[in-house]
RNA sequence: GUCCCCAUCGUCUAGUGGCCCAGGACGCUGGCCUUUCAAGCCGGUAACGCGGGUUCGAACCCCGCUGGGGACGCCA
């Protein structure tokens, strides 16, 4: 048996993908089978080179390793979706060829006109499917004018496609609701879809177990392995996991980078335990318990239906224990190999050094390099001179500026948060002293974008949103 | 709006027709222990969404409703 998990390098690693790997790893294991790690890089603008690594790392620091990937190669490779671009490039021409596929030359205004017209007709798909049957001729004349275009899957027009899924048995869904998906993009890259099913079948793998939101696109995939002819692997969707408010996990309302959870200090064990827990119980209902016991116990019919809210209170009281259970010396090593060793610290004493007298003076000037957990209040947070509410859209700003920044250094945050003053009418001073403030819960500290760049973004982005929210009016 | 998925304490869950006037865990809470705080121990709080069936019997099976979520991108 053959799984894997796809994620695709285009933000900061996702607690949604760890949980993904941990079940997929976890039913490799169980059956002796193989785990494999691609990379679905087929989105040209967003993918990029310190996601996949930043991704490799935190899976690796959960103790998730694949036995085939980018990065270790294997017997099926290549393992990065865009170094097989001419794979997918083939299978798009074999389905044009076999009528199974068109070129489509819609543009950008037409498909916005479409879904303005079927959100008024009430129809299930936006698409109006205008260039199925565009006669071979006119084809080749827009061809041969180099019009940009796509290649679109045709989906039967009637019937149902329906497929197991091995957590809720058959799922089936009237084709009528379904696209003509995009298969190739106009820049020649394929979409998820193509790739994935093209990739899975080459890949040898068997049971694809991925997240719920995909239930609804499965027909698509489904019909493309009829389309080539292939036999479909076996489905399981996990349920996905939940803010407090039931809607999907979110860093709006939820820390979700893994980063996050590793300087925050959560140890790997029970971060693994706490996600397997989510869905999924042993026959003794036992609460901490390690990856060989899902392993051994591991049965996909058995995982919960109903998407598990992600209980930060649950994960830290399992992680005490986890805590609690180490020798002095192991954990020692923990704190070492956490924020407490030459590599941190060594980072943090440059930005200290001139401003200390005593040794002492190291431990009580640098307390928010280590936790988040400092007193804040709203009032601090807003300049003299300047409402609150303003302060609070600033932030908010500064919130969103940081969520989209992908390199994370000191030059870069300068130069975000200095773009931020103009765009929010404050004055430097003004708003560096905010951040400053939400940053460390202090007025006075080492320079902000030096130390906001040790800190790390996972955590810089919390605590600017902890900000945010207590300015909230 | 259309389609799909889901539905047991606030949260994670056990439960697959009688063992359930529903069990465990987190949280909250009372107490014990203790120089303090944790930890630990003992106790409490709190749920089968609603309405119809099926059945001698339903948390468990069926239907409807309601509620929640997801998808509807040249993103994955």
């Amino acid at each position: 048996m053959r799984v894997r998990i796809a994620p695709s390098p285009t933000g900061d690693p996702h607690v949604g993908t760890a949980y993904v790997a941990l079940f997929n790893l976890a039913f490799a294991r169980k059956h002796g089978g193989q785990f494999i790690l691609r990379i679905e890089d087929t989105d040209q603008t967003r993918s990029t080179g310190e996601s996949e690594a930043a991704i490799f790392e935190s899976l690796r620091w959960l103790g998730l390793g694949w036995d085939e990937g980018p990065d270790v190669g294997g017997p099926v490779g290549p393992y990065r979706q865009s170094e097989r671009t001419a794979i997918y490039r083939e299978h798009a021409e074999r389905l044009i060829a076999q009528g199974q596929a068109y070129r489509c030359f819609a543009t950008a205004e037409e498909l916005d006109q479409m879904r303005a017209t079927a959100r008024e007709q009430r129809l299930a798909t936006s698409y109006d499917r205008r260039y199925r049957d565009l006669p071979p001729a006119e084809v080749e004349r827009r061809l041969a004018e180099g019009q940009p275009h796509v290649v679109r899957m045709k989906m039967p027009l009637d019937g149902q496609t329906r497929f197991q899924d091995a957590l809720r048995g058959e799922i089936s869904i009237d084709n009528r609701e379904v696209d003509d998906q995009i298969l190739m993009k106009s820049d020649g890259f394929p979409t998820y879809h193509l790739a994935n099913v093209v990739d899975d079948h080459l890949m040898g793998i068997t049971h694809v177990i991925r997240a719920e939101e995909w239930i609804p696109s499965t027909p698509k995939h489904v019909q493309l392995y009829r389309a080539f002819g292939w036999e479909p692997p076996a489905f399981a969707h996990l349920p996905l996991l939940r803010n407090a408010d039931k809607s999907k996990i979110s860093k709006r309302k939820n820390p979700v980078s893994l980063e996050y959870y590793q300087r925050a200090g959560i140890l790997p064990e029970a971060m693994l335990n706490f996600l397997a827990r989510m869905g999924f119980s042993l026959a003794d209902e036992r609460e901490k318990f390690a990856l060989d016991d899902l392993v051994a116990e591991l049965d996909l019919s058995r995982i919960t239906t109903g998407g598990p809210v992600f209980d930060l209170a649950k994960l830290d009281w399992l992680n005490g224990l986890y805590l609690r259970e180490l020798t002095p010396q192991q954990l020692v090593e923990r704190l070492q190999g956490w924020l407490l060793g030459s590599d941190f610290l060594g980072r943090v004493a440059p930005l200290v050094q001139e401003r200390i007298q005593r040794l002492e003076h190291f431990v009580t000037s640098t307390p928010f390099f280590f936790s988040d957990e400092f007193p804040l209040e709203a009032e601090a947070l807003v300049p003299k001179k300047r409402e609150r509410k303003e302060a609070y859209a600033a932030m908010k700003s500064v919130v969103e500026a940081v969520d989209g920044m992908r390199a994370f250094d000191t030059a870069t945050l300068e130069q975000v948060l200095r773009a931020q003053c103009e765009a929010t009418g404050f004055s430097a001073r003004d708003l560096f002293m905010m951040v400053r403030v939400a940053i460390t819960g202090r007025t006075a500290t080492p320079p902000l974008f030096e130390s906001m760049e040790v800190i790390g973004k996972a955590r810089c982005q919390t605590r600017l949103r902890r900000a945010a929210e207590l300015l909230r009016p």
